[in-house]
DNA sequence: TCATAATACTTAGACTTCTAACTGTCAATG
DNA sequence: CATTGACAGTTAGAAGTCTAAGTATTATGA
């Protein structure tokens, strides 16, 4: 009896992928109390603090459910990175900022993933850059 | 002021095509009540199960602690996909087998593989495949 | 040979994420 | 203007993974 094998080359490669990048990060962000879903969070509030971001927004733009995005904020607060304000506008929303502390180690997490983004591609040529994220971006929109 | 911004592309199509490769998987997958990483698991286990798998190799194959298998295991075994006997050779050993059962999932959960690998690449032309694969080989052993 | 180290697996407990159910606030409409 | 539904966020509990420590078995070498 001949036994199917399974044969995905870009699922694994991927997964794979993907994975390597995380350890990558999460290797040089040992150093640093947060993990990486932390780290790119507390960037994106720092870069829009000023436009008044809320839970849900960070929900959308981490591909997060609420729930995660309250517990995550709580560790974050309790930390002291950051701050939740009940806003004047919508009682039901939170208002959320980098406090000093936080601010501090958003520099240091950018440092590390600008390094970690720079030996993804560090095996490819400029041509081959531009056509790994062109092709990239076709996958992406099509599935 | 001026905040420093964020700019990571690769890591991000990495993470998001992660993402919704998984997604996909996971809503196919739901009709079935295992997850992706099971039924990985139970497919590398029904394909290797003559040579004698043991936790170890699991563990080593799906880049996963050895408590982890421990735990994965436990619930397949539960739910009667699998057996665990103990190595007449070595008794800290334990031999994997897929039972029936499980080996009818396979089947089902190889189809839904294809189906997910199939449309990774249902935008690309054949040279556009071959050209992705081969980057993404680079960008995987330079990491 | 026998003490020590290495190996395979398990358990306990922490962490992050999820779903489902809940609270409190705001909006829409009859 | 009151009810009803939508919305933002929280809580409780489940699932999956990890680390660290523990058990039992096998290998090593003085």
């Amino acid at each position: 009896m001949s036994r199917p094998i399974l044969n995905t080359p870009f699922s694994d490669l991927f997964r794979e992928v993907g994975m390597k990048i995380k350890r990558t990060a999460d290797e040089r962000l040992n150093e640093l109390d947060l993990n990486s879903p932390q780290g790119r969070l507390i960037g994106y509030i720092y870069e829009n603090q000023d436009k008044g971001v809320i839970q849900k927004d960070l929900a959308e733009h981490s591909n997060r459910r609420g729930a995660s995005i309250t517990s995550m904020l709580q560790g974050l607060e309790k930390k002291g990175y950051i701050e939740r304000v009940v806003s004047e506008k919508d009682e039901r929303q939170k208002n959320i900022f980098v406090l000093e502390k936080g601010a501090l180690l958003v520099e240091e997490f950018y440092q590390i993933f600008a390094e970690v983004e720079a030996s993804i591609t560090s095996a490819l040529s400029p041509e081959e850059v531009q056509t790994l994220q062109s092709l990239l971006l076709k996958v992406k929109s099509s599935l």
